[in-house]
DNA sequence: TGCAAATTCTACAATATGTAGAATATAATG
DNA sequence: CATTATATTCTACATATTGTAGAATTTGCA
């Protein structure tokens, strides 16, 4: 029954809005940092100048619940929203899915164009990675040692 | 006047289609084998099973000149398309503007699945990245010490 | 039980993509 | 130069996504 989360990713867009609409990041964003929100709570964190309908944050954090983005509780007479992923995990998911999907795209731009980013960042982080890739690179080595040792 | 490429990047769909609708993806792989077509061409090229209208090919031709992705040409009575970008010229378009945007959405992630990703891959890949990092490192190093230098 | 508050339903707008019919333009040819 | 085959343009509908909101209906609580 619970949808599996679902996105695009835009690239033309900055931070949450590669995979949010305007809307649904401000509503992701609220509900990230109250937690569990009525769309009363939601609407209250609205400046007042924004002129949003009740019912149109109702209708998004509905779609959002059927995305599988939260989930909905009814307490009292109203329904309360929580986002399914913390923040976290909701970087790590589009992170890990959108990697794979260029990856397998195209290996090879990928990586130079990773590469490429990389070499534009602090030392810091390019250490870091450079580390990484090495460690996975040893611990690939090895199995693919003891892989071979077997047959 | 002409229009900068502009794509969404869909994590769920595999190949071309990770960028391209369907008609879209087999028009531009028409192109990329043929070269300069008409629509009667591209239409000639589909099978006599997949009934699609002249109407329905040309507008989609259309909405890809105006989006960035091909070219027209008239000759004779005739427009003839083309790809603005050749087929490794538009991977590498596509992988540039994705790995930076995803890598700007959470580069510690990024960076984490993507050493995953390489790690399941064979060693020669692995090798091959380590590498290529490996020597963006060194330049970035050296560069960094130039200008600490300097300062 | 009655009302305030919340939900559901419906609908419209814009954008993207697939699809095509009707009307119009145009090149080539007799 | 008029006819005709063919190509284009215009328009329009369908589905999907996202933003938006009014109207009708439901419901919890006083």
């Amino acid at each position: 029954m619970s949808k599996e989360l679902k996105f695009n990713f835009n690239p033309f867009k900055k931070g949450l809005n590669h995979v949010l609409g305007s809307l649904e990041k401000d509503i992701m964003e609220v509900l990230w940092k109250r937690g569990e929100s009525s769309v009363k709570d939601i609407l209250d964190t609205f400046p007042v100048d924004r002129n949003i309908s009740y019912s149109a944050v109702i209708t998004v954090t509905n779609r959002m619940t059927n995305k599988g983005l939260l989930k909905k509780r009814k307490m009292g007479k109203a329904y309360f929203y929580t986002p399914v992923y913390d923040k976290e995990q909701f970087f790590e998911i589009v992170s890990k899915k959108v990697v794979e999907g260029i990856s397998g795209f195209s290996l090879q731009s990928a990586m130079v164009h990773f590469a490429d980013y990389m070499s534009q960042m602090d030392p810091e982080k390019i250490e870091y990675f450079s580390k990484l890739i090495e460690s996975k690179r040893q611990s690939f080595s090895k199995k693919y040692a003891e892989n071979t040792k077997k047959t």
